[in-house]
DNA sequence: TAAATTCGCAACCATATAGTTGCTTATTTT
DNA sequence: AAAATAAGCAACTATATGGTTGCGAATTTA
């Protein structure tokens, strides 16, 4: 039983999850809450909203027989900086497309 | 057999692809040569550049015997569209430390 | 032209993933 | 106290994923 990988790029992979980190972008919201939004079962959504927990994307709050889910915004700076060289790029072709035009 | 998922999403899961990416963020390569910097095998490396190519985010060119393989950097940019709202979230919470701490 | 190189393709395997159903626990509501 | 609600947990299933091996086609090199 190896370890299944448990990483930010492994949770936005699922378009579930992604829907589960946008909602929770605007709110915190309980798990029937977030099911309500999908069209899958609590169970599943709960499983999805444990990976988040796992890799650090969401915290959870118990009130009463509630559990809250919040996201942890920073987290996400991991994909931010993956991007950064890459953005890098795509700066520099706008650059070079800036100075073809500004050469007509 | 449903078709399998294939998205810029999916495509970054994966640490060897997103190496992949990294490298050819860099330069055009061949798949011997990226085979080269990971410890799997060329065909490994080989499906990994099939999933790239069939989400777009790599193409190639025929070269003789050789195929070099570079990088479609603007399909990044649905990573960087996904992660926009996100990013005000973050800016957001620096402004609160910032008003937090002019008024101390 | 024969050998070597580059690389894709198909078949196969083990494990991870996403989902389901059924159950239990804890907290509210009536 | 009984019924209803919220939610976790465990077992199970089907499919996707990542990898392997073996093979064949195309292009170079000797």
């Amino acid at each position: 039983m190896t370890e299944p990988r448990r990483d930010v790029f492994q949770a936005i992979a699922d378009p579930t999850r992604r829907g589960i980190l946008m909602l929770l972008a605007t709110q915190a919201m309980t798990p029937n809450a977030l099911a309500e939004q999908f069209e899958t079962s609590r169970q599943a959504v709960s499983k999805h909203i444990n990976i988040l927990q796992e890799c650090g994307l969401v915290k959870a709050e118990q009130s009463g027989r509630e559990i809250h889910y919040s996201l942890e915004v920073t987290k996400m700076k991991e994909v931010d900086a993956f991007l950064e060289p890459f953005r890098k790029l795509w700066a520099n072709r706008f650059d070079q497309l800036d100075d073809l035009l500004s050469n007509l």
